[in-house]
Order: structure tokens, then C-alpha cells, then sequence
DNA sequence: ATGTCGATACTTTATCGA
């Protein structure tokens, strides 16, 4: 079973990209963030003929996430448990019977944070505490869980093309890197990490700057797997492919390859 | 040093968020 997520930037801007890359790729779950539409704008039909089935967690302008799923969804749950005063859309949750079992799988668009000194980084950390809370109580179940999504967080030195540039960042602020640690520790495992721990596995180049042509990337897209997922780790990949087309998002797809449960 | 993109609205240019 291949699991992916990605960073669409805006799904009316990526319709054209993301079929093309649903068709090469067949993944059969996808997480998408920042769909930046409302429900009933999201274009279902455009995966449904391509034989997804479609969770839309949306919001107008901004953020918004959602999950395809090609075997029909058991469960879905929409928002991240913990603040019945957050509205913004960043979490969809899924319980899917794939593969000969079942898998839960989210889809996180974990708040930038920027500027530092503004209330969105409190936010940012306040967010980050809600997540290890849910997913502590997720582990708990001992399923198959994939928590997949932009996290916004840069983990370490080797998944920054110039570290010093990045250090009044969100993305990179102790803070920030602590909360990502302390999520993982809980006993979840960075899925591309497992398969190779080597620096410069980017999956984010800003449009300004000529980032992407100078390979001045980030790593903020994550797959962190529970134990009972890990142990079917078969293989992950970051498609890079996509940056360079027409109308790029700025982020890339990242995937997971999970074997079935009784192999 | 600068450089971009997507969505929105008191819209055809400015603003916001990233």
C-alpha cells in the first residue's frame, strides 16, 4: 500500500498537476494540504474518475486538507481534537480497510508560525501541544497510523540547504524542533529518515530567490509512522519531478510503501 | 540586493499568508 502526501498549494491551481501525478504515481491514499477551498469548491469529480474516493476537511482562501483514498473511508474525522475555538482547517483523520487491513492516516497542515514575535508562533506551539496529546492517545490504539502532512517543522542541520539563513525562523526555532522531537518520542517513526538518514532530502523550495534552481531546500514534509505501521516500512520516496513542471507547488510529494499485513 | 505565487475583495490593483 503506497501512502503519500503533499502540498498542493491551492487545488484549483494544481488541477492539472495533481491527476498528472496521481496517474504516473498510483498512490493509493494521498493527504493534501492547503487545498485553500471550501468543501463544496473542491473538485471531487477529478479524482473520483480516477477512482478516489474524496475527505475534505476546507476553508475559504486558506489552508484546508483533505484525503483520497481509493477503498472507500471507514471513518473520517475532521479537526485536531483539543480547541473548540480553533477553526482554522488543518487536520483530517481517516480510518481506511486497505490491503487486507486497516490503516488510520492523517493530514496535517501544521501552522507556519512566522513571524516569531507575532501571535501565530504561540499558535504554532500551541498546535504542536494539541498533536503529541492526540497522538498519544492514538498510539494508545497500537494500529497502523501514518500522521503525514507539512509540518512547517525543519527537524535538523541536514535538512536545510544554509541552516544560518533559517535561524529567526518558525520553521526552525528550538521550540519548534523540540515539540517535533517530542512528538516522535512518543514512538513514531520519520519514515524517510528509516530508509536513508542522509542530508539534503528536500521537499520544499520557495518561489523567490531561484531557490529551486539553486536546490535551496527545506525538509518540512513528514511521515511519522506508529510501530505497527513502521514494521511494514518497505520503502519511501520524495518525487521531485513535479517542482520543476508548469504552475509548480512549492512543496513536492513525499510517499511511503507499506507491505500488506499478512506478507 | 532583488527575485513568487494563490486567493480574495469596497476587484482589474492591493492585500494577505506563506
Amino acid at each position: 500500500m503506497k501512502i503519500a502526501t503533499w502540498n498542493i498549494n491551492g487545488i484549483k491551481a494544481r488541477a492539472e498537476a495533481l491527476p498528472a501525478w496521481l496517474k504516473a504515481a498510483a498512490p493509493d491514499i494521498v493527504c493534501l494540504q492547503e487545498i485553500k477551498s471550501v468543501d463544496e469548491g473542491f473538485p471531487s469529480a477529478l479524482f473520483e474518475d480516477l477512482g478516489y474516493n474524496v475527505a475534505v476537511h476546507g476553508q475559504k482562501g486558506f489552508n484546508g486538507v483533505a484525503i483520497l483514498s481509493r477503498t472507500p473511508f471507514d471513518e473520517v474525522i475532521r479537526g485536531l481534537p483539543g480547541d473548540k475555538n480553533d477553526l482554522q482547517a488543518r487536520y483530517i483523520e481517516a480510518v481506511i480497510s486497505s490491503g487486507g487491513g486497516v490503516v488510520r492516516v492523517a493530514s496535517i497542515y501544521l501552522p507556519n508560525g512566522n513571524p516569531v514575535d507575532s501571535d501565530k508562533f504561540p499558535y504554532k506551539l500551541g498546535w504542536m501541544d494539541r498533536l503529541i496529546g492526540h497522538a498519544r492517545d492514538l498510539l494508545a490504539l497500537e494500529e497502523p497510523l501514518v500522521l503525514a502532512g507539512d509540518y512547517n517543522v525543519i527537524p535538523g542541520n541536514g535538512d536545510v540547504h544554509d541552516p544560518a539563513a533559517w535561524t529567526g525562523d518558525a520553521l526552525f526555532q528550538p521550540e519548534s524542533r523540540a515539540r517535533f522531537r517530542a512528538l516522535v518520542n512518543l514512538g513514531l517513526t520519520d519514515a524517510v529518515m528509516a530508509c536513508d538518514d542522509s542530508a539534503g532530502q528536500y521537499t520544499f523550495w520557495d518561489y523567490q530567490a531561484g531557490a529551486w534552481q539553486k536546490n535551496n531546500g527545506i525538509r518540512i514534509d513528514h511521515m511519522l509512522l506508529s510501530p505497527q505501521a513502521a514494521d511494514r516500512l518497505a520503502g519511501t520516496g520524495i518525487d521531485r519531478e513535479p517542482r520543476g513542471w508548469e504552475r509548480p507547488s512549492d512543496h513536492v510529494p513525499v510517499w511511503c510503501e507499506l507491505t500488506d499485513p499478512d506478507q
